[in-house]
DNA sequence: ATGAAAGCGCTAACAG
DNA sequence: CTGTTAGCGCTTTCAT
């Protein structure tokens, strides 16, 4: 059977191009020229196509057209962690927003896939492979993924959020100077005003395997070495998430060992455990800032969720989005990015510190 | 040119299945029949089969498949709003794992896309006549969506995540009941316990166009009716949006014009609108719940973010996403759902009321 | 300006 | 058990 609309149209709920080629009067190929806006066809024909895409409510499929140009048009943004961490993260969802607007922009479309646990690594492992969008952007949450190597072999376009594990990732990165980042914050902390200093801080971090999250503990270690020259050991609490609850259950601890008395300061590495912590304090009787200062790091809603709210660090997460988003595009079309983008970061200055 | 290997591997840098069966010494039917576990091949083809895949990373094209196939395999969540409303909604990155995890155990892969403003809801509209994904799940933040028209036509696999609106909608919806949710949480706050009553209750509802939020005013007006009898105007502060600052901003304007000092109860219609709520009514010097009980709506982390933590409704947000992709699921394999499924809610009663 | 024909990479019915 | 053949719906030369 051959490929006219009179052979295929019998049971079929949905209009093809043969369909419209059959109603317009004009061969298949002409429809596909000027659907896609070849310059050569005649005003005439042009009219008796879009009557008839309008009569059939044609629209082309979309794996046919993946198959033939070879290009889905098609960006996947890939979160890779688990559901708890992520559903939790305010970032991503702004990420998610602001990405897709831009690719949107641009003409194309954004989707956002989610690999929870192996079999999810697996699945995006193979759907990369498969051709199943022209770019990635890659929102990952663990230190050595393995989704990575999926992209270690082929030359396939995709970007990656933050990291700050930039040495051996198989593309581009964005970020932000951690580092300097917290080292402003804490230095604020210390010494927030010519009339004010403090002299005994203490850290709240999150799990080092994340993005960023070893750069801030040292940034910590550092800055306040510099700054202090302490003679005594930080108190540093290891955390295995970022949750509100832990930065409270930390406070709680030092509280309980007696440790929370030598403390003059705390530093978190992001604004939910600063948020537990305020929280726990004002449990505890302290007060922010007078007795403890308190800071975060992101600027997230958790920062101003608390009283007082919460000093922090704004990493411009919209801004992070817009800029992945052009990489990936830039680098499908054929224009190289520097490997690693910095983004700006702002000290906000609130009430905790 | 036919569709050997020698004709096409010259300069392609990704394996095809006429590659692979080059490789194998066997027709590329055959490798397709063995990769999709059909029953009849060889012990010895099959091994050499495996051989050549793994020599070089063969992965079958993704459109090609689709095409083929007539089948993508894919369950796409559209997410339609505004992407600040978006962003700051935390039900969604729930409903988003959980109905991803539960697609990705049925063997189907779910991606997330977001319509933002008109040209994202034309592209969304295009790419479900496309085929792109095989159902849809569907988080439609307002009503009357355009969106919903797609469906109408034609018959594709959906669901519709939470419309209060059940009418006129073109799928299956599941939901909670927002009424009775409401009324049960509206009745503990006038009656707490046998020696506590309160009498005067006012309430700040969210956007009225979006899901549950006609229903929960609804409620309160009824609910406090019933109990009260009131032969007064009751307090309702109308607003375009659910943010933290809108339930403050609601608080600050009632005690400027006085009304506040006759409230004794303030009934929100969603956890982030109390908690702004609480942290003004706290700024003003008023305690919760001595002076003024507050209550939430959807047991969101906003509800345990105040002090005092606020009394709710859990929406069991997980179980929605999951019953979500069941259905879709088993519409793509042509099972029908009910055409509402309403799921169940609990009263979190802590401490603001 | 338009039609004919050859793919894109894969599945599936049909022979054998 | 395996090869042949005909599509899936569209794009894209190559003629005319």
């Amino acid at each position: 059977m051959d490929n006219n609309a009179a052979g295929r149209t019998a049971d079929k709920t949905k209009a093809n191009i043969y369909d419209v080629a059959a109603l317009a009067g004009v061969s298949y190929a002409t429809v596909s020229r000027y659907l896609n806006g070849h310059p050569n066809v005649s005003k005439s024909t042009a009219a008796r196509i879009d009557a008839a895409v309008a009569k059939t409510n044609y629209i082309p499929s979309a794996s046919a057209q993946s198959l033939a140009r070879q290009r889905s048009h098609i960006v996947a943004l890939i979160i890779h962690g688990e559901s708890e961490a992520v559903t939790r993260d305010p970032n991503i969802m702004t990420i998610m927003a602001t990405a897709n607007k831009r690719i949107a922009q641009e003409g194309w479309q954004m989707v956002t896939v989610m690999a929870d646990g192996d079999t999810g690594v697996n699945n995006i492992t193979r759907m990369i492979a498969s051709g199943f969008a022209d770019g990635y952007i890659l929102f990952t949450l663990e230190k050595g993924d393995p989704i990575l190597a999926a992209f270690d072999k082929r030359q396939i376009p995709a970007v990656i959020s933050g990291t700050g594990f930039k040495d051996n990732v198989p593309c581009p990165s964005v970020d932000v100077d951690n580092t300097s980042a917290m080292s402003d914050l804490i230095r604020h902390v210390l010494h927030p005003d010519p009339d004010h200093r403090r002299i005994h801080p203490a850290y709240i971090s999150g799990p080092l395997n994340m993005p960023g999250a070893p750069e801030r503990l040292t940034a910590f270690i550092n800055t306040v070495t510099e700054e202090l020259h302490p003679n005594y050991n930080l108190p540093i609490s290891y955390n295995d998430d970022w949750l509100r609850e832990t930065g409270a259950a930390a406070v709680r601890r030092w509280h309980d060992s007696g440790v929370l008395d030598g403390v003059d300061a705390i530093v978190c590495a992001n604004d939910t455990l600063a948020a537990g912590a305020v929280e726990e304090l004002h449990r505890l009787g302290r007060h922010v800032p007078e007795d403890i200062a308190v800071s975060g790091f992101d600027n997230s809603s958790a920062a101003t969720s608390t009283m007082p709210q919460i000093t922090t660090v704004d990493q411009h997460m919209e801004m992070r989005g817009e800029v992945l988003a052009d990489i990936v595009i830039k680098k499908i079309n054929g224009i190289d990015s520097p490997r690693t983008v910095m983004l700006p970061t702002e000290l906000v200055v609130r009430q905790s510190a």
